[in-house]
DNA sequence: ATTCAAATTTTGAATATTCAAAGTATATGT
DNA sequence: ACATATACTTTGAATATTCAAAATTTGAAT
């Protein structure tokens, strides 16, 4: 089993990966992901390499191997569907759910984890509209834009929220900027 | 904040000396309660004792300080909900909670910690009959006897039951041995 | 008083993770 | 082609936690 190092480092290098749809990590992307330095990163790529989790190309990045991918995407599963339960049934501020749940991911079990899911009634996305991943490792990959590459006057549904950060996410939320609402870009 | 080894020998200790009645806590009930080496145990009480969560008084134990045993109350009380949690409204085993309790009580914050005491409906005590430390940090002293003390043929009420081992708890219930219910001595 | 066993402490070493600072490679603009 | 900025790696050192094995202290029994 992987430390919770490890874990976070699995984690990042996914979410990363999935957002820039491109299979390949840079260094500099992971060091500021996990607020280290440079060379932290590079030191922890290689202890993580050698155990398996991800193939290292020097000066180029990193890619996970398929049981790193498998792992992340469990961590992933983990995040979110505690995430869900912080709002849904703790009634926690949606603004402050990330940082919760990036700590009790490492402690939850997968027997947890399973009466957890069922006891939410198997969610598919988490509070901020993103995809939960299935037990065995699947995510649904939604088609959507991002907000960049939308133009001024078209009408949108936002489909979900990529930044996590307490501030904007209260602000997100005061202006109704919530998963499943349309609207028109000005 | 203390690391979660911390916390860990914290609680320990608060536990060892709840159970003998006794405010100082040797050495060698805290390296086994801890599953470390003697040596290990030593090295770690100096740090804490010069961090200021015991008093440490050499070849003879240790005492919590006010701070320490606050401390320790607060685990324990994080313990005792994630406990009931786990029996209540995930429906797991009276058997295997308190080693996944063991792990989250590192991970979950006061404020997740207050949204489920509540969520729970306050409970007093877990499903081991053990009271559940208040906020304050004040505990509910049971003053009820050990089975040893108990004599042939008394009739006596089920206050809590101290082993905490899987085996022995599925044992228990398997014979109805749970706390409440009333049971003749033989 | 002396001896012995049990409890405790000391010592030296290992692990995982981190940083700062210095060195090296790559890409870009002129 | 060359200088420079950016990205990355190396090095040396620090922290917290752990162990095994050796040394010491204490208390009990003779």
């Amino acid at each position: 089993m992987p430390s919770s190092t490890v874990e976070n480092y699995l984690k990042n290098i996914l979410i990363v990966s999935l957002e820039t749809k491109s299979s390949v990590v840079s260094m500099g992307k992971i060091a500021q992901g996990l607020s280290v330095t440079p060379g932290t990163a590079t030191t922890m790529i290689k202890n993580m390499a050698a155990d398996g989790w991800i193939s290292y190309f020097p000066r180029k990045g990193v890619r996970l191997t398929r049981k790193g991918r498998k792992f992340a995407m469990s961590m992933l599963r983990r995040h979110r569907l505690l995430e869900t339960f912080l709002v849904e049934t703790l009634g926690l501020d949606w603004s402050e759910i990330h940082v919760e749940a990036e700590e009790l991911e490492h402690a939850i079990s997968e027997k947890v984890l399973e009466k957890l899911d069922e006891f939410l009634g198997r969610p598919r996305t988490d509070p901020h509209g993103h995809p939960i991943p299935t037990k065995g490792g699947h995510i649904y990959r939604a088609n959507s834009k991002t907000l960049f590459l939308c133009k001024t006057g078209m009408k949108v549904r936002i489909d979900s929220i990529i930044d996590q950060e307490s501030d904007f996410l209260r602000f997100a939320r005061s202006k109704k900027l919530i998963p499943g609402n349309e609207v028109t870009i000005l």
